[in-house]
DNA sequence: GTCTATAGCTTGATAGAC
DNA sequence: GTCTATCAAGCTATAGAC
C-alpha cells in the first residue's frame, strides 16, 4: 500500500541520515544502510535513483522544513519591531535558536541531520555547491535583515561576519565532544541548551566590533 | 639510498594528504593515492601500517610543526607585556596568523592540510579524538594565557568562546566556496588576507561581550 | 513493492621474486 | 626498496521472478 511505501522510504531516509552524519557520503555502502533500515538492498534503487541520489533525498527531506521555521522566525522578530529595525543580536537568535528548539522537541529526528550538515559545510567536496542550493535562499533574507540593524557595515565585513556565525554554528551542532575533553568536563558538548544561550550575544559582539 | 626512501615517503604523504583533504579518509582509496604519488600500490604498506596508519601520519606530520610555531607567536606576544597581560586580540591573533604566514609562505604545501583540518575538526567520527590528540596540549596554553586576559571570565563562558572560535577558524581555512557563491563574488574564500584581519577582531569581541 | 541472484568492478592488504 | 601477481571481500547497480 501506500502506506506501507512511504513507511519503507522514510525509514531508509532516516537510516541513511544516520550513518552519513556518523561516517560521511563515501564512509557508508548501501549495505549497511539497508541492513539498518531492515530492508533489502535492492529496495534502495527502487526508491531513489543512486546512492548519491538518495544523499541529496536526506540533505533535501529536512531542508525546507528548517528553512520554514528560521522565515517564520525572523518575521515574528520584525513584527515586534514596526518602527525600528531589530537588533543584531536579535536576528542571529532567530536563526539559531530554532535549531535547539527542533532538537528539543524532536530530538532523535534532527541530530543526526544536524551533524551532517556540520560536514557538509566544512568539505571543499560538498560546502560550496550544496551548502548554496539548499540554504542560501534564507541566509541572503537573513543578511538583508542584518544590513538593516547595521546601516554603516560594508559588504565585505558583513559576508566575512555571518562565514564566522556559520562555522560557530555549524561546528556546536556537529556535537563531536571536543570540548568536552578540553575543557576537562565542565562543558558538555551536548548541553546545545547552554550554548545556544551564549551564541547569539558572543556574534552579535562580533557583528557588532567589526561593522564600525 | 636512504634519500630516496625519505623522498617517496613524503610524495606518498604529499597525495595523501591532498586526496584525503578533498574527499575524506573513505573517499579516497590507497590505489588513487599511489597513482598520484607515481609509486605502486605495494610501495604503500611498504612505508605505512595501513591505510588508517597513513592517515594519521598526514595528520601528525604538520602538528608538531604548527604547535610550535603557534607557541612561538603567542610566547613574543606575552614577552612585548612583561607588566599586563596581552589583549584578547592579541592572544587569538598569535593563534590564527601563523596559519596564514605558513599560506604565504608555502601554500600548497599547508592549504591541503587545513582543509583537512576543518573536515576533522566537524567530523563526530574524528573530531572529538584527533583533535584533542594532536592540538589541545597547546590549545590549554592559549586558553590559560586567555584566562589571564578576562580574570572574571567563567569557565563555561571562555571554553565555549574557545570552540566558537574554533568553528570560525577552520571553515575560514577550509575554503570550501560557500562565501564566494553566498556575497556574489564580493567576498573571496581564496583572500584569507582579508580575513585573517578581521577574525580577531571579531572573535574578541565575542570573548570579551561574553564574559563580562 | 519486495525478493533472489548476480554482473562487473574496486577495495585493502599480502606473498614472493629481484 | 621496488616490482608483479593475486586474494578475499566488499562495492554499486541491475535483471527478472513473484
Amino acid at each position: 500500500m501506500k502506506n506501507d511505501k512511504q513507511k519503507t522510504r522514510d525509514r531508509i531516509l532516516d537510516a541513511a541520515e544516520e550513518l552519513f552524519a556518523q561516517k560521511g557520503h563515501e564512509g557508508v555502502s548501501v549495505r549497511q544502510i539497508m541492513a539498518k533500515a531492515e530492508a533489502d538492498v535492492s529496495l534502495a534503487y527502487y526508491h531513489f535513483k543512486s546512492k548519491r541520489d538518495l544523499f541529496d533525498q536526506v540533505m533535501l527531506r529536512r531542508a525546507d522544513i528548517l528553512n520554514d521555521i528560521r522565515l517564520k522566525a525572523l518575521e515574528a522578530v520584525e513584527k515586534r519591531h514596526p518602527a525600528d529595525a531589530p537588533t543584531v543580536e536579535e536576528i542571529i537568535d532567530a536563526f539559531t535558536h530554532p535549531l535547539l528548539d527542533l532538537l528539543a522537541r524532536e530530538h532523535d529526528e534532527w541530530k543526526y541531520y544536524f551533524r551532517l550538515i556540520a560536514q557538509v559545510n566544512n568539505s571543499p567536496e560538498w560546502g560550496g555547491e550544496l551548502m548554496t542550493r539548499y540554504f542560501d535562499p534564507l541566509v541572503e533574507r537573513f543578511v538583508q535583515a542584518l544590513r538593516k540593524a547595521l546601516p554603516d557595515c560594508e559588504d565585505a565585513d558583513l559576508f566575512w561576519s555571518y562565514h564566522f556565525l556559520s562555522g560557530a554554528l555549524t561546528l556546536t551542532f556537529a556535537e563531536t565532544g571536543r570540548i568536552d575533553n578540553l575543557s576537562g568536563g565542565t562543558v558538555k558538548s551536548s548541553d546545545l541548551a547552554s550554548v545556544v544561550e551564549r551564541m547569539p550575544k558572543f556574534l552579535a559582539a562580533g557583528f557588532e566590533r567589526l561593522c564600525k
